[in-house]
DNA sequence: TTGAAAGCGCTAACAG
DNA sequence: CTGTTAGCGCTTTCAA
């Protein structure tokens, strides 16, 4: 392994020159015939500089964590995609890390991410979070940026446009000819399954659909708790013609226990979830979904906090560009009461 | 942030009777005393070690890097499960990257685990790598342990019995009373798929079942590939009763085809996958599948690679238990023909 | 335009 | 039993 001393070695020059070239110290005047005895050194002996001797001297670790409650969930693919690209573009590292119930949570998120590993976290906030959990989980020494979800008293947080996302399902079998429709919410501790369950109450006032307390079930994110949920709505006497599952694993998880049941759909129930995945398309039937910008969600997080490390203030924004866009597929189609 | 220096002060001793103490050093004969005191300090100031020194001066990085093609593909949950937990017990962190295709390989393998950032990495081969492209990319200046895969010339990998894998399945078609069989194989380039392609020719022929070249499809790893590779069974004149697919989403996809194609299963074709995972009981037809140690295999791996950090040798070795387990679910039954 | 030297926070000889 | 000291490899004043 070649170290700076032997670049320098062998360029004929201290260390501190060597150092100013290669990192295009600015400010530094040197002759260009020494700079290139330099690079052609440090080519030669294919020099790379020592990671944590930076580390230590800058106090920066070059490198963040992504921190998400289920690494295998694929509604999280484009979200890394679109940190590490924002990552990539300033030469930062991308640890991605699985941070499950609050139990394993404080302690491992500090061994994680702790004593300087990494200069920042994105954390997406696991459903068993409470609020005091949260909050307890992100002292760190380091700064925070949460996806989806905020936090009284924290700044800096990145999120989507869960209204928007249920208007455009809903505006979906509205206009299919559906009067009546269901909800599959997260769990009540999350804020981001509380503000879509909020725009769902509302929106299907607003345009006239009709919905119950009994067809507004807590379903959480995957798909066993999605099919529990589906089942309770299957027991209420009567049911909506269409339901909207607020994540695309329950989705799975309600479709599976709706075909279960022997409901058939789309023609005895439309059935719609919030996020896109490869899922949806190979399901039987493929399911509608509501695709959700997060890759550049994952982009304007990166970007907020590698700016703060920078400098820049943290703040609160949501992702309404690219907007939700409606992937209609096979699971939603006219309900079958209405006739031609 | 407490320094150790800070500790030190506080517990009014040197630095080096800190680091000691802090560190459990064995051979250190400390008064019991005094030990309190640094304790009692360090706790008091809320001390956790500067790992970026503690990086430097130790050339330990303390973290190690498991790298898989696809972060989102659940079958490497458990894999991970493992990993972690047998890290955690060495006090290790993990983190998890993704590497896809070889022309963002070599450098992003470089950039992400290059210059000590990570003792060691675990790497599950992308069936796009060739061998010559693997070889390039685990060029690096850290110990590499494959998983699932094979070098010539390169020591250290944790495999899976693929043979017993493939037994297991023929074994179950074979009992419902199959005598035909057909197999969407992994990537040629892969020796993993490849192994499991030798032991499925070689296997039917032990027990007598029919297969022919042409019920052999090449599918990879994911979805797409798989529903394509079924779509080309389907396209041929005779059919087998019974098929299994080297992987889980492949076989999702397998299935999707199928289902698409008006082909019911199991009633017209028993479907089976190797690995395990959710999805599997969220599909229509549940899928029978076998799921094998990935935990056990993540933790051999860690295991491994944390013993050759302390100077043990690596070592090629096959995690055979425990044993490849058949997962019976709905898409396998006794094949249409079948009079009883 | 270049070099010498200090020191990031920690550990491990080596002395007492 | 405890303290002093020399670096790990790098960046960055400060001086020449």
């Amino acid at each position: 392994m070649a170290r700076l001393k032997d670049v320098a070695l062998l360029a004929e020059v201290s260390l501190s020159v060597a150092s100013r070239v290669l990192n295009n110290d600015v400010g530094a005047r040197i002759n260009p015939a020494t700079r290139q005895r330099v690079v052609d050194a440090a080519q030669q002996l294919n020099y790379v500089p020592d990671h944590r001797a930076r580390a230590l001297r800058l106090s920066r670790a070059g490198a963040i964590a992504l921190v998400v409650p289920e690494v295998n969930n694929a509604i999280f693919a484009s979200l890394h995609a679109g940190v590490q690209e924002a990552c990539h573009e300033r030469s930062t590292a991308v640890f991605l890390s699985q941070l499950g119930a609050p139990a394993e949570g404080h302690s491992a998120l500090g061994g994680i991410i702790g004593n300087g590993r990494v200069d920042g976290v994105i954390l997406q906030r696991s459903e068993q979070y409470s609020d005091e959990a949260l909050r307890a989980a992100i002292q760190l020494d380091v700064p925070v940026v949460l996806f989806n979800s905020r936090l009284e008293g924290h700044t800096g947080s990145v999120a989507l446009d869960d209204r928007a996302s249920v208007a455009v399902a809903l505006d979906h079998v509205a206009a299919l000819g559906h009067r009546s429709v269901g909800f599959l919410s997260g769990a009540a501790q999350h804020d981001a399954a509380i503000r879509r369950e909020k725009a769902f109450r509302e929106l299907t006032v607003e345009r006239g659909l009709e919905t119950r307390d009994s067809w507004i079930q807590e379903a959480g994110w995957e798909a066993p708790a999605g099919a529990a949920a589906m089942a309770h709505l299957l027991d209420q006497p009567e049911k909506p013609t269409a339901v909207l599952v607020a994540s695309l694993n329950a989705g799975i998880g309600a479709l599976h226990s709706a075909l279960a049941h022997g409901v058939s759909v789309p023609r005895d129930m439309s059935l719609m979830a919030i996020h896109d995945t490869w899922l949806a398309t190979y399901s039987t039937p493929t399911l509608t979904t509501v695709a959700m910008p997060m890759h550049a969600a994952g982009r304007a997080a990166a970007t907020m906090l590698l700016d703060h490390v920078s400098g820049a203030e943290l703040s609160d924004i949501i992702i309404a560009s690219p907007a939700p866009e409606l992937m209609a597929r096979e699971s939603t189609a006219a309900p079958r009461s209405e006739k031609y």
